[in-house]
DNA sequence: TCCCCTTTGAAGTGA
DNA sequence: TCACTTCAAAGGGGA
């Protein structure tokens, strides 16, 4: 049946004496009485409806009103007509867009007395409370029309449904927004999620094509006008449609509201003096509508699940140090690991291929910054970040620059510190450490270890070029082959198994039962920082500057930021080879006897070109900035046996494995310390290290 | 208010 | 083909 027709025949029906008695009849007839229910009421049972004004013979009700109902209704209760809109955007009777019940009472401050009856209370976020429109319940004798102000002439019926007598419904219309729209500047919260394409903008429609001059809105009266705009044509059809006042003029009320007292303060937006910022973000976004954005890759996916994790862990919000982080990590992970998210981007580049068919990343080249790139041509030190990014990155060292602070408070300084003087605390520890390096170093093939007494080790400066600050010589670093030492080796033992257990499922909930209240990242961290502590300061030291609490990503990426190199099997053959002795064109007159690891055979294949390898003279400086506290916070005296005899231990994760791994870490640590073998830290080598969780391990064992 | 920083991976650009 | 650039996310911070 041709809809004009079908139209006439609802409109004759309506106005015959077989006419439904009801507008829900109407409704129903008009819908075909099968696929749509009629919500349910508006409030729940024992719930005091709101107090309605007397009818208005004027209003009939906004356009919703296509279905009246006895009792008070939204603009949502459209939603069973329109459909395509999110469920979640449209209230339901009795309820917030949650679910909640709403405030069964109506006290309507600030808008005017003719219009309350439009309006009730939708909710409430701090105290402030928000509106929402109603229709109001159908008079006795129901007009069916729109709800056009007391006097206003109504439009002529061509404008009208002539089904309902009000405005055609939007199922009809293939682009027909939600009228409802005109709500959302009431109940949009801060964290409103209301899609931009809800919101009208002036001058475009919701796909951003020219309106309709609003000028031409034959029918509908002056002083309504701006509230309507024609919608579209169907069949012959005009349809109107409500449209959005434009939002340039702040306070952005709603246009009912025009001239009526605003809202309390708390309710704007301090900076725009509208509604909360949604309604400019929601505005901002629909202009960037047709902005395709990229689908997120693997790494970027990881990134997102893991940035809230390294927050909590870390207590840094830094995005850019979050991201150095997680990058550590993402490279930590196996390729098995690392599959899942890969997996998972290419789900998402595949739905996005779907959604998107036309669309390539080509689209979003340029739109999204201006950049200048090419900045780094203007000046040489502007370039020397980059540069030395890069080159860091060929020879797998990270400059320093790049690397993540262990510690919030050390984040927070600045990063290129003038060389501090040692303070008279750490004067001899860091006198010890640096005069050992320099001792064995020339000015032909010798870095100077900047240790500086104050950064971390993570923050000190290895680059190359930092290297030569105030040194001739140029560090050679072997591009394909960088000298990996027996420490490295000890080192990346430990960082391997850091890792497994930094990605278990279990460590990621520091507060799990699993692990334990006292069983967590710091009192698992308690034993190898106790194990440095005494080996690398006086504890008083040590404890003085604790500040902030040790988990186990600080030492994790402190280990990391330790190891510039991730030696691959090949790399890792000579490890063993012994690479100094006294003879050594490496070896100096002044070198240390306690770095010359074996004093009797020359070096082989791997041709150190420095005493240290990266990794040791990384971890002296670890060391050296240990006794000044950069780690923070006192260590908490933990009891891991009453944990670890919980029966609520996990299987996967018992007291046992545990032991086991710290006391592999110590073991480790204790290997390469001895490798170092540098005054004072090498103080008690073995007993201090593995002795306290041996003991845990044999009491682990016992139970 | 805009852009940078910082990360990895994918994809585009230009030589 | 290769090197380089841009952009995905995100929020603090600087200009």
């Amino acid at each position: 049946m041709d809809i004009r027709d079908e139209n006439n025949h609802i409109s004759e029906t309506m106005q015959s004496e077989e006419a439904s008695s009801t507008p829900e009849d109407a409704a129903v007839d008009i819908l075909g009485q099968t696929s749509y229910t009629l919500p349910p009421p508006p409030f729940p049972a024992g719930t005091p409806a709101p107090p309605q004004p007397a009818s208005d013979p004027q209003t009939g009700g906004f356009i919703s009103n296509i279905l009246p109902e006895p009792a008070p209704r939204v603009y949502q209760q459209l939603v069973p007509l329109m459909g395509s809109a999110p469920a979640h955007l449209y209230s339901q009777p009795g309820t917030d867009r949650q679910g909640q019940l709403r405030h069964p009472e109506v006290n309507v401050p600030g808008i005017p007395e003719n219009m309350r009856q439009y309006v009730r209370p939708a909710g409430e976020l701090h105290g402030v409370p928000f509106w929402e429109f109603v229709t109001p319940p159908p008079p006795s004798n129901p007009p069916l029309r729109p709800p056009f102000p007391t006097g206003a002439p109504a439009p002529p019926q061509s404008a009208l449904d002539p089904r309902i007598g009000g405005f055609l419904s939007h199922t009809l219309l293939e682009t027909a927004p939600p009228v409802s729209q005109q709500l959302v500047p009431l109940m949009v919260t801060n964290t409103a999620t209301v899609p931009a394409h809800l919101y009208s903008q002036p001058g475009t429609d919701r796909q951003g094509l020219l309106r309709h001059p609003e000028g031409n809105v034959p029918g509908i009266p002056e002083n309504m006008r701006q509230y309507v705009r024609p919608a579209g044509e169907l069949h012959g059809v005009p349809f109107w449609d409500f449209v959005t006042p434009p939002p340039s003029n702040p306070p952005l009320l709603p246009p009912f509201l025009t001239g009526a007292p605003a809202p309390p303060q708390s309710a704007l937006d301090p900076r725009t003096g509208g509604f909360p910022k949604n309604r400019k973000c929601e505005a901002k976004q629909d202009e960037d509508r047709l902005y395709i954005k990229k689908p997120p890759n693997a790494f970027m996916i990881y990134l997102k699940e893991q940035r809230p994790k390294v927050m909590a862990e870390l207590n840094i919000t830094g995005s850019a140090a979050i991201n150095a982080v997680v990058g550590k990590r993402w490279r930590s992970l196996s390729k098995d690991q690392q599959a899942k998210y890969f997996d998972q981007a290419e789900t998402e580049r595949c739905r996005h291929a779907t959604e998107h068919p036309d669309w390539s990343t080509k689209e979003n080249y340029g739109k999204k910054r201006k950049r200048t790139r090419n900045r780094t041509s203007s000046t040489a030190s502007a370039s020397e970040p980059k540069q030395e990014a890069q080159q860091a990155k060929r020879l797998c060292v990270m400059p320093a620059q790049t690397q993540p602070s262990s510690s919030s408070s050390v984040a927070k300084e600045p990063l290129e510190q003038p060389q501090r003087q040692p303070t008279v605390t750490n004067l001899h520890y860091q006198q010890s450490a640096c005069v050992q390096l320099q001792n064995t170093q020339t000015a032909a093939d010798a870095p100077v270890c900047q240790v500086n007494p104050v950064l971390p080790a993570s923050r000190i400066d290895f680059s190359p070029s930092a290297s030569l600050a105030s040194s001739a010589a140029p560090i050679q670093l072997q591009k394909d082959a960088p000298f990996v030492s027996d420490t490295d080796e000890a080192l990346l033992s430990v960082v391997e198994q850091l890792d497994l257990l930094l990605t278990s499922e279990q460590f990621q909930q520091p507060s799990s039962p699993l692990i334990g209240p006292q069983l967590n990242q710091t009192s698992l961290a308690s034993p190898v920082y106790s194990a440095l502590s005494t080996l690398c300061a006086s504890p008083d030291t040590f404890f003085e500057n604790q500040k902030e609490p040790i988990g186990f990503a600080d030492i994790q990426d402190d280990m990391w930021s330790i190891l510039p190199v991730t030696p691959q099997p090949d790399t890792l053959s000579c490890s063993n080879t012994p690479k100094y002795s006294p003879n050594s064109p490496a070896s100096l007159e002044n070198s240390s006897p306690s770095i010359l690891l074996d004093s009797s055979v020359a070096p082989t294949e791997c041709q150190p070109v420095s005493p240290f390898s990266e990794t040791e003279k990384n971890m002296m400086s670890l060391l050296n900035d240990l006794k000044l506290g950069p780690f923070a916070q006192p260590l908490q005296p933990s009891s891991p046996q009453a944990d670890w005899s919980s029966p609520e231990s996990d299987q996967s994760f018992t007291p046992q494995t545990t032991a086991t791994f710290i006391h592999s870490i110590e073991e480790g640590l204790s290997s390469l310390l001895n490798l170092l073998e540098v005054p004072p830290f090498f103080a008690e080598p073995q007993q201090s290290c593995s002795s306290r969780t041996k003991s845990l391990l044999e009491q682990s064992n016992s139970q």
